[in-house]
DNA sequence: GGCTGGTATGTAACGGTATAACATTTCGAA
DNA sequence: TTCGAAATGTTATACCGTTACATACCAGCC
């Protein structure tokens, strides 16, 4: 089991480069799509890749807020907007809150899996989830636009009767 | 086809009996449960069964409000939350609105299409879909919980190109 | 009947999420 | 340099949902 594929990042994986690596491709894909990477949006994913964690509009303003003033909601919302329209973001409806891209550049339906103990959010993208999806909607005549799949669940670390995965 | 398995309710649908069916399944599931259907909430049962559109907490007291004083909000998310807890009816996260459960009193997983012309919700259930969304869960060894499932797009009445069924 | 405890309803205030409307600044291209 | 578009800033407001506490209703029991 490679690093790259896992489901819930390892409490060990190496996040700065996680960030780094994240950061460059969002720099490179805003570069090809002629969007800006301005510091105020730069600043909100950084927010956001800090953990693997989703964060409200309003977190994200307060955790600004550390280094200058607070930003007003809009111009929060006005990053995100722009994130999630260059795909770097994703909003999380049963949260209200925002989670920056697993795998941002290229095209991909996304399927979110929430850990309720820790927290933590795993961005799947299982073409067979997405195909099952696609299939129901076809069987019923539904020109699928925007499919959402949220799981709320716990997470392999946070499950009381946590054995080892047999890799170890 | 028969109507009872359509996803989208045909508009000439005998929706008066629709409404009285689910009404009377209500107080059974209720008697049933030992759990009381009050006048308060079997009146915003009914305001989610007038269509099959989902309806916010805020809109419902306002129809609520037609005949007799507005009911603060507080009532309103009560009676939500007690027929939520009955399975009478459901939440739209990427809605933050309501409806009422397509079939109530068996245990079942559900998942929606919402039409995002003509606000028609459909709720199915489609043991392929849970399937497909349980074995996404087990593959990274997540223990599901509530997995929520809403598929906005276009219903076969809201598209332009419509063509018929084969079934006319 | 009258107590009593649990359930349901009523009321007011508040907190969290998101947008509207409008002013100002920044930036790149002509 | 001028100009228009894009981005940011400011204020106010709308919408969604909860907290805290008071009151009313409805058994079962004395
Ligand atoms: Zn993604
Ligand atoms: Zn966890
Ligand atoms: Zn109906
Ligand atoms: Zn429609």
């Amino acid at each position: 089991m490679t690093h790259a594929t896992a489901a819930f990042p390892e409490s060990r994986h190496d996040h700065a480069d996680c960030v780094e690596r994240t950061l460059a491709a969002a720099e490179r894909i805003c570069r090809d799509r002629q969007a800006r990477l301005t510091p105020q949006r730069r600043r909100v994913l950084e927010v956001l890749l800090a953990d693997h964690v989703a964060v409200g509009a309003y977190e994200i303003a307060d955790r600004l807020a550390e280094n200058g003033r607070r930003p007003a909601p809009t111009i929060i919302y006005r990053a995100l907007d722009f994130l999630i329209e260059v795909g770097l973001v994703h909003r999380l409806a049963s949260l209200n809150a925002f989670i920056a891209c697993g795998h941002p550049g290229s095209a991909h339906g996304a399927q979110f899996l929430i850990c309720n103990g820790c927290g933590l959010v795993a961005e799947i993208s299982d073409p067979r989830l997405a195909g099952a999806v696609a299939e129901a909607a076809r069987r019923v005549d539904f020109a699928v636009l925007r499919p959402i799949v949220e799981i709320t669940g716990r997470c392999p670390a946070c499950r009381p009767g946590l054995r080892g995965r047999g890799d170890a």
